[in-house]
DNA sequence: CTGAAAGCGCTAACAC
DNA sequence: GTGTTAGCGCTTTCAG
């Protein structure tokens, strides 16, 4: 193993004047600098984790930390890992990875232990069970969602009010007066994780004040559950003509369904859907819909966790802006019959 | 922040009593030791990660490198992840995420800085660059796929080979003579990633054995593309009545052109799937799969390598047996017309 | 069965 | 602009 000193001797310089040419934290001539790079090159040097961990008191490490559960649509967890991974790459950091599996004691121990420098937690509950250990843990986190209460706390999340009023702007701007939502499955509700209510309010309150009626119905996904739901709502609504739908494996179902009663999608029936781009995309029919923008809030997570490590930042909320892409499965509602 | 020697004195013990009652490496007085486990828990003391793996020259982590790319099927990866990072901590290890994205980087990085013990590939090409490597790095790892040479090297895969036979017997035990195979993206197989080629060995080599026709068509997802590609099996071999899919995002398109063209599964026509259980069990008919069995391959691997780390465990190739689960969507093959 | 003490490789004062 | 050196908190001989 290639240590810092035997670079040094190398470059016949002292110890000290190498670890200064890694962190740049005072200024080296540029011969030394090249002298002692040329041995890093040389000797394929690369310095030990351990040891820099212990003497600085950093390990460049931002744990992530993401559900053990996966009736979260899975690839969105995939990408916001991917670019958390990334990003953090770009600033000179890695990522450990935790599963919800261990819970809170997972914050302690990483905490504690000064294996990680900070922590991304994905998929929080309303009242989560980790945050109270993240106020008080001394270490810098950013959550992905958003909980009930976010004081001291930093959060990213998409606007998912905004969202769902996004939505039914969009329908009722084209006529529609009759909206039905296609939820979650109801064990997202019942685990109280937020995004999901937070749409619904949106699409209530916007649709209170454009005179749209909702009707609103969790649904598992599959073909069977869909099958189920969709002959309630229409029974119950049977003038429905605009549909909501915020649960990935509901979708495909949903058009299938509508197909096969002959309800044409859009000359019959809108479809709005808020889901990643790819599954709007990939669609049996391309999907007018919110993208949750998986890797920006990956990127942003990111961000602002290297900013508080770098005493620069704030406790603050940040919401993404939604953006609803216009394809082919909305379009005027039709004449009331 | 809370240390051994703190610890130590509040026991009453020295610094190294206290490191052996946690590592058990030599036995200590049951007084003694409920002693120090006592002040252990009022301090709330966890080790420092640093320290120890500076002391030990262990870092108790274990590097999962993930490919960047995602035109493998995402849940399988997430899936597998899981299971290496739940396994792993059974085992007292953490897990590194690593994106493919620094390449070979990454691995002389990870394991020259110590920052840990050992790795995990996923996406293994046939001749991939990290391999040499590997294989020099004086750490071990366990690839999960399966590259050309496996000389020096511990793998873990599903064999696709016994996949691919088992799918065609499967479908030949039915009756079924004109057999489509409907692949993966062509770019999976320019990359060759491996596990596309070996699934059609076996499918060709038992199809001549048993006298089945096969013709394989590469397929990118979505709706359009697998429309194209099963206009063109038919168009061919219009007498195709068994389909063998390995292509997830082609699944769900492929029924609902065979129910549109009023081919009905599995009474015209059966169709076989490799494929993630998930997504066998929630297509709109319920599919004969071989499953892709994640978790078991993420567990195995950080089995292997904990064997490894311990001194135990030898290079070799772990091939999973296939399983095909018979459900809805294959059956006896219709009367020759 | 327990203690004392020498590092592990690096960082960051403190010197010059 | 560079060198010297005292730790960081733990593991692990070596003693007893």
């Amino acid at each position: 193993m290639v240590t810092l000193a035997e670079v040094a001797q190398h470059a016949g310089v002292s110890a000290s004047t190498v670890s200064y040419v890694l962190s740049g934290k005072r200024s080296i001539s540029t011969t030394t600098r090249q002298r002692v790079e040329q041995s890093i090159r040389e000797l394929g040097y690369h310095p030990n984790a351990g040891a820099r961990a212990l003497a600085s008191s950093r390990s460049n490490i931002i744990a992530l930390m993401v559900p053990l559960r996966t009736d979260m649509y899975v690839p969105v967890m995939m990408e916001i890992a991917i670019a958390v991974a990334t990003t953090a790459r770009a600033h000179g950091y890695d990522v450990l990875l935790l599963t919800g599996e261990e819970g809170p004691d997972a914050v302690r121990r990483v905490t504690r232990s000064g294996l990680a420098d900070a922590m991304i937690l994905m998929d929080v509950q309303l009242d989560d069970e980790r945050l109270p250990l993240l106020r008080g843990a001394g270490r810098p986190s950013v959550l992905i969602g958003l909980p009930a209460d976010t004081t001291g706390l930093t959060c990213v999340d998409l606007d998912f009010t905004a969202t769902g009023a996004l939505c039914v702007e969009h329908l009722a701007s084209l006529g529609h007066r009759d909206v039905a939502v296609i939820g979650e499955a109801p064990a997202v509700y019942e685990r109280h994780t937020g995004f999901a209510e937070r749409t619904l309010d949106g699409l209530r309150a916007r649709s209170r004040e454009l005179g749209v009626r909702l009707l609103h119905r969790p649904c598992e996904g599959g073909y069977d559950a869909m099958a189920v739901t969709l002959a309630r709502i229409l029974d119950e609504r049977p003038g429905t003509t605009g549909f909501v739908v915020q649960n990935e494996s509901a979708v495909e179902p949903l058009l299938a369904l509508l197909r096969q009663q002959g309800r044409a999608v859009p000359e019959d029936v809108s479809v709005v859907a808020v889901c990643p781009e790819q599954v709007a995309v990939q669609a049996s029919v391309r999907l007018t819909s919110v993208a949750i923008p998986a890797q920006e809030m990956g990127r942003h997570a990111v961000e602002r966790l290297v900013a508080k490590l770098d005493g620069r930042g704030t406790d603050d909320v940040v919401l993404l802006a939604p953006e609803l892409t216009v394809r082919a499965s909305s379009g005027p509602a039709p004449a009331a019959s």
